[in-house]
Order: structure tokens, then C-alpha cells, then sequence
DNA sequence: TGACGTTGTGAGAACGTTGTCATAACGTTT
DNA sequence: AAACGTTATGACAACGTTCTCACAACGTCA
């Protein structure tokens, strides 16, 4: 089944065809007619493949998430699926595990498929090497990460302003001992959460020591066990422990209840990034809540006005995270006679 | 950059860069090493649609998923991923929603972009508009869902054996009166359980009266909810409630928290399928884990002995599930006197 | 030595579509 | 009535690759 095939069928020419299909061009609506019904008889489908080829243009984008059973990414992706399927784009999807390496080759790959845009919601690979890949073919639009310089857009959380309300929220209710678990500081995300939240301790004159300080190697669910279990043995603990990622929370909160350590009775923990089903737990975690599907729609916005050659400067948007109040906090305010 | 411009540059015809790219045909190590240069050096990249177009292969495979945010479908495409990817083969994904309109739009637009294979993870469309959207062109695998006759492989749970396990533990904790949360009978799960349930709780000589069964019109967290409130306020309640699903269950979960029912000691919860992050609830849940991950892995080996031209008769692979026992239910033995 | 299989290379068609161009009929304006 | 823009249609090239075929050179075997 191929154009041509309708065309002899209706008795026009494959232009005319083409042109009834795609709805461009000049045709007779007594021509169209019978064109749509050769169609409709012949169960004729374009295909697709050819027309890309032809039109240098392919209607997928794709994208690169570093974990797909991620909630974060979930959202995103739901998000971005949302702004571009109606526009007739569909998602190819790869999945990184964390790998650099992996990363680039599926960008590689994407590229040669001709991809009319990427959106990279993964790791840490360099910028330039991001921007050898892809030599400007076709645009590409980073999620929860920041790549400096580079002819990107960039979409991710205000991490700042996330972990400033935590310890906003800490200091207030007379926590003075703190204890961070992190992810990489490569990764945007383990960097800048870090950095702000010994920042903003500072500002109230307050620091974490180094021996409470447990930065992974990567946000993994071993990891933040890992760190839950040091904890759980420490002789002398922080009365709060921050969790850069959600994926570490379960981790630690995962350890914390088999040996034992009670939420927070024995030890406050509060949580950047929501647990899915968080809702169920108890105590219900003190969390922040990113905008995950809100920044898919925005990427994915951003990434079709590329599509469509615009030329504003690139831009890093800032999405701004909630405040989640749970139980995960215990109130020192009486232990430190602070006002109620 | 294309084939013409790296064979120019090695001094050969673009039929033998195809060939030394392709790694088919007789090439001289000599003159393959002069075009391996020549690709290097011009940093030449396969137009993957071009040959897309030409071999009538596209490495692509298209999933439709009902809901990209459930556990399940995400450990699926997991599972899928860990497949077909070393294999070359790229994954499309499009999210239904449960629409079942959507659901074939999509499949058509797979058909129409010519991927390779697809597997359907999705909805309850019928057997013969599926066979229609395809008309043998690619190959189908059907995932979570069965259609009987149709000319797809199933890979789904065992639903009888999942629900057998659950009606046993319930039995044997004493339980006798029941009630049921579940979904549409359109949809295989929600037919398949639901039908397990009352079949084995008759081998019992147990039944669930009609005023505590719910059948929602969607497995949806809003259901779940609502079948959870209407419990609630019921006067007098089963002493166990069967989910058939995940997200039921979280709906349910959710409603009797709000409105303060206790689980176990006011109700007793079991859901056919894990809730994620489900061992940090208190209590943990009686449930049925699917082997989700698996179950992808296991269509898409199917998938590709498909693609491969395999003429084998086509198969349901029931995946056995297994029992997890979790702290939500309460033990009657006592209660009716029974040996603990 | 002739026949034949293996290795190596290039020419050229084909894949199904879109886009450009040519051509023509028609209606409107000058 | 000439000039021009609009509407309508078809012919044909092009996109970048793969594939088939043709051809040649070479080694091996009868």
C-alpha cells in the first residue's frame, strides 16, 4: 500500500495524494473526496519511515532518564508527555542507569535516528562532550541538571530555595545538630543541595560536622541504607539527618526500621524529593515536594520552541519545590526553651 | 555527511562504505581500515532513517502502557529494557491512560512509523480491532492482559494461583467474612482475580455478599478511595478486604487513614500487587508481589523470537507470583477457637 | 588448461515520500 | 481583451541507504 497505489486507484497522481494527506497545497474538494475514500478502502497508511526521511524530520523526541523507575522521572516524563503527544510527537526512551557512558551512546544513537530533539534528564556527562555529540543537530533540553555555558536549555528545581525552607523549618522547631546524606557532587543535584544546605545552616550559625556528613557515591537505595546503618550506630547522633534525594530516604528510612531507630523519636529526618505512597507511612516524612510533571511540561515546552527554531538565549528555569510538612520532625523547641 | 562524502574521501564507491559500516559483504582489511578513517575523520554518522527506510527494519519497538506511573508497568518496562537493548532495539513509549481509543490510535501510529514489534501493556481493547490495527505487520505481545484466540503471545500472572495463595493465608488466619475491591471485568486482571477470589473462597464454602463487593469502573486511586470510605462508614464491615490491585489499594489505604479505621485491628487489607515503597508503611501489607520486571523481560524475548520470524503457535506464559505477609492482617484463630 | 568457487569492488536501481516546477484553466482587474 | 493572480493537477528529481547484479582477479581442483 502505497501512495501510488491510491493514486491509481482515485485516478490522480501520487502528488495529489500526498497533498490530500497532508493537507497542503491546492485540491479540489471533489478530487479530495475521492482520494480519502481510495484511502479509507484501501486501509492505506503512510509510512511514516519514508516521510522522515524525505522531510528530515522524524516527530520523536528522545529521551535519556538516568533511572526509569524513579518517581521523579515518572512525573517528568508523564509531564513531558503531556505537552508534546499532542502535538504529534512520540518518546523514545533510554535509560541511563547512572552511566555516563551509556548516556552519550544513547545521545549517539538519538542523534543518528535523527531525533528532532533530546531531552537528557541523567547523570553527569561533561558539556563538552554533550555538545560533541550532538553538533547542534538538534536541540536538546536538560532536566534536574545544570550544564554551564553550554548551548542548552536547563530546567531543575530551585534547590536552594527547597533547602532553605527545610532548615528554615528545622531551626524553628530548635534543631541545632544536623546530619546530611548526599549523592555525588558531580551530579547537579547532590552538588547544590549539599552546598546550600551547610549555607543556609550557616546563616543561623550553624555547621555539620564532618563525621556527620555521608556523601555517596551515587542516590542509590545501598547507599542511603548504608548511611542509615552508620547512623544507627553511631554513639552520639545529629538530632536531624537531611536527605538529599528521595531515593536515599528510602534507603535510610529502610535501615533506620530494621535496627530499630525510631522517626522520630530517636532521630528527625527530613527528605528532599517525595517518597511515592510517603502518604501511608508514619510517620508521613517532612519532605520537599519537586515539581516533577511541571518540569517535564515546561522541558518539553521549551524544547518544542526549539523544534521551531527559536533563538531566544538559552535559559536555565528554575522550578520552585514545596514544603511538605510530616511527622519526620520531632520539636525541640521545649529540650531548648524556645518559644512555641 | 553521507555515505557518498566518506566514500569520496577513502577513494571507494558508497557500496563498499556500506559494507565496511555494515560489516556484511567482502571488504579488504586494507581498504576497510582507508574507510574507517574516512568515517573518523569526517565524523560520519549513519542516517538511521535513510536505512530504516531502505531495510524495512527500524530497530524500534513501540510499548503502549495503560499508566506510566504505576510500579508495575515501570519494573515492565524495566524488564523490557534489559532485553531488547543489547539487542540494538529502542523503545517507543506511549501512555494510554486506559483510554481505549488512545490505545489503538497509538498502535496504529506504531504500525504507521513501521516499528518492529510491540507490546501492549495497556487497557481493554478488543481482539479484533487490535488484529485490525495490525493486519499481521508486526508482531503483538500482550502484557498483564490475555485475548483469547487472537493471534498474540500473553504474558501475564497467574492470577489464580496469586489470589489462591491470599484466600489460604486468609482462611487459615481464621478470617471467613470477606469483602472485594476491584476493577473493570473488561480488563483482564479485574476479571481474572475478582473470579479466583469468590472460586476459591467457595472451595471454603465462603462467599462475599453482594453489599461488600466494589467494582470500580477503573483501577484508579480515586476507586480505591471512594470503596475505602464507603467501608468506612459502613455499620457492619468484612473483617478482610481483597484488593485486586496496587493502586486500589493505596486508595484504600488512604481513605481508611483519613477517616481513622485501623489496619489490622479494625480491618484486615490484602492487595494483589505491591505497593512501592510499601515496606516502610506500618503495617507492611499482606500482598501479592508480581513479578513485574520479569514479566517484561519475558515478552520482549518473545517479542524478538517474533521479529526473528519464529512460527512458533502463539502462547500465554502465566509468571507465578508470590506471597508476601506483611503485618495487615489480623489473626482470628483465637478468636474462632481455631488450633494457632 | 579450463572450469569453478571465493574474494573484492563498483554501478545503478529501488525504497515511498515530499517538494519544486511546469502547465493549464479560470476569474478578476485594468 | 490583455494581463495577472489563484486554483488545480501532474511529472519528476531528490533524500541516503541497501541490495542485486556484473565484473574481475585470484586460487583450487579435475
Amino acid at each position: 500500500m502505497t501512495l501510488a497505489d491510491v493514486a491509481k486507484r482515485a485516478g490522480v497522481s501520487p502528488s495529489t495524494v500526498s497533498r490530500v494527506v497532508n493537507q497542503n497545497g491546492y485540491v479540489s474538494e471533489e478530487v479530495a473526496e475521492r482520494v480519502r475514500r481510495a484511502v479509507a478502502e484501501l486501509d492505506y497508511r503512510p509510512n511514516v519511515v519514508a516521510r522522515s526521511f524525505r522531510s528530515k524530520t522524524t516527530m520523536t523526541i528522545g529521551v535519556v532518564v538516568s533511572e526509569i523507575t524513579n518517581v521523579y522521572f515518572m512525573e517528568a516524563l508523564r509531564g513531558i508527555e503531556e505537552i508534546l503527544s499532542p502535538e504529534g510527537y512520540l518518546m523514545l526512551i533510554a535509560s541511563s542507569s547512572s552511566v555516563v557512558a551509556k548516556e552519550l551512546q544513547y545521545c549517539m544513537e538519538f542523534d543518528r535516528r535523527r531525533v528532532d530533539g533530546i531531552i537528557l534528564a541523567s547523570a553527569g556527562s561533561l558539556a563538552e562532550d554533550l555538545t560533541n555529540v550532538f553538533r547542534g543537530r538538534s536541540p536538546v533540553v536538560l532536566i534536574d541538571r545544570i550544564v554551564e555555558g553550554a548551548e542548552f536549555d536547563c530546567v531543575l528545581d530551585d534547590n536552594d530555595e527547597g533547602v532553605r525552607m527545610l532548615v528554615d523549618y528545622l531551626v524553628s522547631e530548635g534543631h541545632q545538630d544536623f546530619g546530611i546524606v548526599s549523592g555525588p557532587m558531580r551530579i547537579t543535584a547532590g552538588r547544590e543541595r549539599t552546598a546550600a544546605f551547610e549555607r543556609h545552616l550557616a546563616r543561623y550559625g550553624f555547621s555539620v560536622p564532618p563525621e556527620w556528613k555521608w556523601i555517596g557515591d551515587a542516590f542509590s537505595v545501598e547507599y542511603g541504607q548504608a548511611a542509615g546503618e552508620m547512623i544507627a550506630r553511631l554513639r552520639e547522633r545529629p538530632s536531624t539527618v537531611f536527605c538529599a534525594n528521595n531515593v536515599l530516604t528510602a534507603g535510610l528510612l529502610l535501615a533506620f526500621q530494621r535496627h530499630g531507630v525510631r522517626v522520630p523519636d530517636d532521630i528527625s529526618v527530613v527528605s528532599y524529593g517525595a517518597l511515592e505512597n510517603g502518604e501511608l507511612f508514619s510517620p508521613t516524612i517532612t519532605q520537599i515536594e519537586q515539581p516533577a510533571r511541571q518540569t517535564g511540561r515546561v522541558a518539553a515546552a521549551r524544547l518544542l520552541q526549539r523544534m521551531r527554531h527559536s533563538r531566544d538565549p538559552f535559559e536555565v528555569v528554575r522550578m520552585t519545590p514545596r514544603l511538605s510538612l510530616g511527622g519526620s520532625v520531632r520539636s525541640l523547641k521545649r529540650y531548648h526553651n524556645l518559644p512555641e
